[in-house]
RNA sequence: GGGCGCGUAGCUCAGCGGUAGAGCACUGUCUUGACAUGGCAGGGGUCACAGGUUCAAUCCCUGUCGCGCCCA
């Protein structure tokens, strides 16, 4: 017997490690079955849980538990990455903690004592944090049930994963697609590292315009340029103006005097400049501005880079800003403009301004070499592979905003000035050369093939960008650059399954890596779905405190509750779920709901024989819950297929709650509480299917409740673990049961809702006198008299009635009218009301369909069977006001 | 500024050319042998606004307003 309350705590720790060391998560390469493949997005290494990996990964293990069941030979792909600046700044934070910090060259020594730690003792520092922390991410993703395959987990600097890494770079270098280049970059001051144009976010800031006057070369003149950011002044080389400004374009081809530095720069004619912005002319700093690099190039401009790497003023800046950082030096540059009278005025402005995302610090646009993918060309195989439908998306729009970006793409900076990470596999000779191979060995040995003579080399101190790596992640896990079985089998994946915000970062680079090596997309299918939020649709952040811990709502209400209510969740066509804890409570009722009704069925027997054959079913009861049953599989089998997930969910809880609890349980009480016989036989046995059934279809959304009621049921020790059962075909839909229900559902629903509305006490129990019933409905109420009687408080039914009190209820339902006599207990004026509104409700009704059908157009141009439906309701209403006239008249009221 | 998405019950959201739905919240009622983490019944919506297409629009089209995201 099931214990009285449903505890998920105990139960979840129990069943997945019976999973797990079941091998039911394992792959099988070898095996004929098709191949079912989902790469997990890799999380941090030394990341933990929050609801966005909860919501990602609920989804991809519904979709792999499903499939498993249909049949396919399932991998679900587990693993993490490096997460190279995010690790590198937490092991960097955790080191300061200690006085400990970095021997990077031209940083800070504080006051001397501190112990600076060389790359390789940081590298140690840093694998040694991930032997401590690594695990937890991977912990938390079983507790959330998460059925990958643990045996084949990969880091992406693991062995095989850094050699997939090598040999891509080396492979780009060799075909011109990889190449070192001199130009803007944006440039985290604090990470001391370059970084991609993704991992810049703009936010917006209150700032100032501040208005400057450069006096114009042999005149008395002034020319004022607005500027948001005064300290790169130092590094301006030109002044732009727009060729049809009438207030400057007297100026062009002049020349301004740069104030506090002297330099002599000329004012040019460009349409970048908008005559209606600031002043209408624009200080050129093409070392520090991405706007003003091009301007800088269409007239030839000098470059002048006057910030060192902690974006300190540097020598190329007049002697008494050097050494200030940025923001120093812009209150030192405004005072002294100000000082010489050189400052018109200045304005409020709220502008935005780049942030590096992990630093959390503003971008410095920096002129340095660095490494670069040509992403254009990389590009182009992919765009190919999406247009002609090789790629699909789920939501649609995913293909245009892939388009959008794919297509405007610019080169991919891919070298970051960190330690953590694969450091890039390129060598310099004495004189810059150069060698780019596959180890140091190879290297040399090209080094002397180039100099004719053994050389020094130095290796590129750099590393890739972690997400270098996590491109290769769909064929990288699967063994390449070996051959294997399992690469051959699995690739391409199935279905991608991540957020919005992660399209461009991981999916298209995925995409191009994909592409370029496996000449085949990635995966079919890519699945979008939104971004958690709170509930007021703010994102989750720990500076905020509005962060929600998955690990705490699942100590709380489940694993199973979370995962329901994520799956609830997926649809969100807006871009964000806002998510409320309520939502999880909810979703541990429809769980304890389920527990309660199995032990139901467990105390009254149901226990299911060996050879049981639904479609031998012959009582009305039953052929409709198993043809609910079959809609309920079809369903949830279809929503599946169609990455619905939220539809998956809903008709599971309207099945199990709405039809079986609310139902299919309550008709049934009155046959297996009753003597024994073949329909209490029956029913037993139907209830059992219907139940193990339900667990089949739950089992991908709630895996550890329904693994356990499957074996507290008996059915493990017969056929095995539920996660391993093939997915049921949907048993048949009866026609004439389900008219037969619903017509006994309407009746009962529609007595208790009278005696609800006129106040009859809930324990009254009242006769039923059926007025005008057909031999039909004669049947059908010997049939069911004992289930009315017990849900609608009746006490003995007359099916044809011959003497009817005043005194009573009336319910019409079909042909028929239904009177519960209640003597005197009951306000007729109230009754007579209740039929008046019924009445007038379908008055109304057929009022409205009378406006339909007397419009000539509606019958020439509407479907035939619109038409039909409109008629055939019309009747309906018209026949059931009828019906209730009568009675109301009967009423005397 | 450009692109995209969203405005449906008090809240969070499904839905979608022909009867407007769910969960939560709310009201009334019931401790009936599965379940009070529950049962039964109920209230609540000119489906943002304005035009258009259509026999028929919450749904399709256009515009307006509000909100959000992405890209500049």
């Amino acid at each position: 017997m099931l214990d009285k309350t449903y505890d998920p705590k105990e139960i979840e720790a129990r069943r997945y490690p019976e999973w797990e060391k079941s091998g039911a998560f394992k792959a099988h390469p070898e095996s004929a079955k098709p191949p079912y493949c989902i790469v997990i997005p890799p999380p941090n290494v030394t990341g933990s849980l929050h609801m966005g990996h909860a919501l990602d990964n609920t989804l991809q293990d519904i979709l792999i538990r499903w499939r498993r069941m249909k049949g396919d030979d399932v991998l679900w792909q587990p693993g993490t990455d490096h997460a190279g600046i995010a690790t590198q700044m937490v092991v960097v934070r955790n080191l300061g903690q200690e006085g400990i910090g970095l021997a990077v060259e031209g940083a800070d020594k504080g006051d001397g004592n501190k112990k600076l730690l060389s790359r390789d003792e940081f590298l140690a520092k840093v694998w040694e944090w991930k032997a401590y922390s690594g695990g937890t991410i991977t912990s938390q993703l079983r507790r959330l049930g998460a059925s990958c395959d643990w045996s084949r987990e990969r880091f992406t600097m693991d062995e095989g994963l850094s050699r997939a890494v090598l040999r891509v770079f080396v492979d780009l270098y060799r075909q011109g697609l990889i190449y070192k280049d001199n130009r803007l970059v944006n440039w985290d001051p604090k990470m001391l590292t370059a970084i991609s144009d993704l991992e810049v976010e703009a936010r917006e800031v209150k700032g100032h315009l501040w208005y400057f006057k450069y006096p114009i070369e042999g005149s008395e003149e002034y020319i004022v340029v607005a500027t948001t950011r005064p300290e790169t002044m130092l590094g301006d080389t030109g002044v732009a103006v727009h060729p049809d400004d009438p207030k400057w374009k007297h100026l062009i081809g002049k020349h301004a005097i740069l104030p506090l530095v002297g330099r002599r720069i000329p004012i040019v004619a460009d349409a970048y400049s908008d005559p209606e912005k600031g002043s209408g002319a624009v200080k050129i700093t093409p070392a520090h501005d991405f706007n003003d690099f091009e301007v800088g190039r269409r007239h030839k401009l000098e470059a002048i880079s006057i910030f060192d790497k902690f974006a300190r003023v540097n020598e190329h800046a007049p002697e008494t800003y050097r050494g200030l950082d940025r923001f120093e030096a812009r209150k030192r540059i405004v005072a002294d403009l100000e000082a010489q009278g050189l400052v018109e005025k200045i304005e409020p402005h709220t502008h935005t301004v780049p942030h590096g995302d992990r630093g959390g610090v503003p971008v410095e646009p920096f002129l340095t070499e660095q490494w670069y993918a040509d992403a254009k060309k990389l590009a182009e195989a992919p765009i190919a592979a999406v247009r002609d439908g090789r790629v699909g998306f789920v939501p649609e729009r995913g293909r245009e905003e892939f388009f959008r970006w794919m297509e405007n793409i610019e080169p991919w900076c891919i070298s970051r000035q960190l330690w953590w990470g694969h450091q890039i596999p390129a060598w310099y000779g004495p004189d810059r050369k150069i060698f780019v191979a596959l180890s140091e060995g190879e290297a040399r040995a090209e080094a002397r093939e180039h100099y004719g003579k053994d050389v020094p080399l130095e290796r590129d101190p750099d590393v890739l960008d972690t997400w270098f790596s996590s491109a290769l992640w769909p064929f990288s896990t699967l063994g390449w650059p070996d051959e294997t079985d399992a690469l051959g089998k699995y690739y391409p994946t199935s279905v991608l399954v991540t957020g919005w915000d992660i399209l461009f970062f991981w999916v298209a680079r995925m995409m191009m890596m994909g592409m370029h090596f496996m000449t085949e997309v990635p995966f079919r299918t890519v699945y979008l779905h939104g971004l958690v939020t709170d509930e007021k649709g703010q994102k989750m952040s720990k500076s905020k405190g509005n962060v929600t811990d998955p690990l705490e709502l699942i100590d709380r209400y489940g694993a199973d509750a979370l995962r329901f209510t994520m799956a609830s969740l997926a649809a969100s066509s807006a871009g964000r779920l806002k998510f409320t804890p309520a939502r999880v409570e909810g979703s541990r009722n429809f769980a304890t709901k389920l527990w309660n009704a199995t032990r139901f069925s467990e105390m009254n027997g149901a226990l299911l024989p060996e050879d049981f054959d639904p479609a031998s079913a012959r009582h009305t009861i039953n052929k409709w819950v198993l043809g609910e049953l079959g809609r309920a599989n079809t369903s949830v089998d279809r929503a599946l297929t169609e990455f619905r997930l939220n539809e998956a969910a809903s008709t599971l809880y309207e099945f199990i709650w709405g039809i079986v609890c609310d139902w299919y349980v309550e008709l049934t009480k009155p046959i297996l509480q009753g003597p024994d016989g073949p329909e209490k036989d029956e029913t037993r046995a139907v209830t059992a299917f219907v139940l193990r059934e339900t667990l089949k279809l739950l089992h991908p959304v709630m895996p550890f409740i329904t693994e356990e009621l499957w074996d507290k049921l008996g059915h493990r020790a017969r056929h095995g673990m539920l996660i391993g059962q093939p997915w049921p075909a949907p048993t048949a839909i009866d026609a004439d049961s389900d008219a037969e229900i619903g017509w006994l559902v309407k009746l009962i629903s529609d007595v208790r809702s009278a005696r609800a509305e006129l106040n009859v006490p809930a324990g009254a129990k009242l006769k039923l006198l059926v007025v005008g019933a057909n031999a039909a409905t004669g049947q059908r109420l010997r049939a069911h008299h004992a289930a009315i009687e017990r849900l609608a408080r009746v006490d003995g039914i007359d099916a044809v009635a011959t003497t009817i009190p005043k005194a009573a209820l009336q319910i019409v339902v079909d042909e028929a009218t239904y009177v519960l006599p209640v003597g005197e207990v009951i306000d007729l004026k109230a009754e007579g009301a209740r039929l008046q509104k019924e009445i007038r409700k379908l008055a109304d009704e057929v009022g409205k369909i009378d406006a339909k059908l007397g419009n000539a157009a509606f019958i020439a141009r509407a479907p035939e069977d619109v038409v039909e439906e409109q008629r055939e309701r019309r009747t309906q209403a018209e026949q059931t006001r009828a019906r209730l006239s009568t009675a109301l008249e009967r009423l005397g009221a």
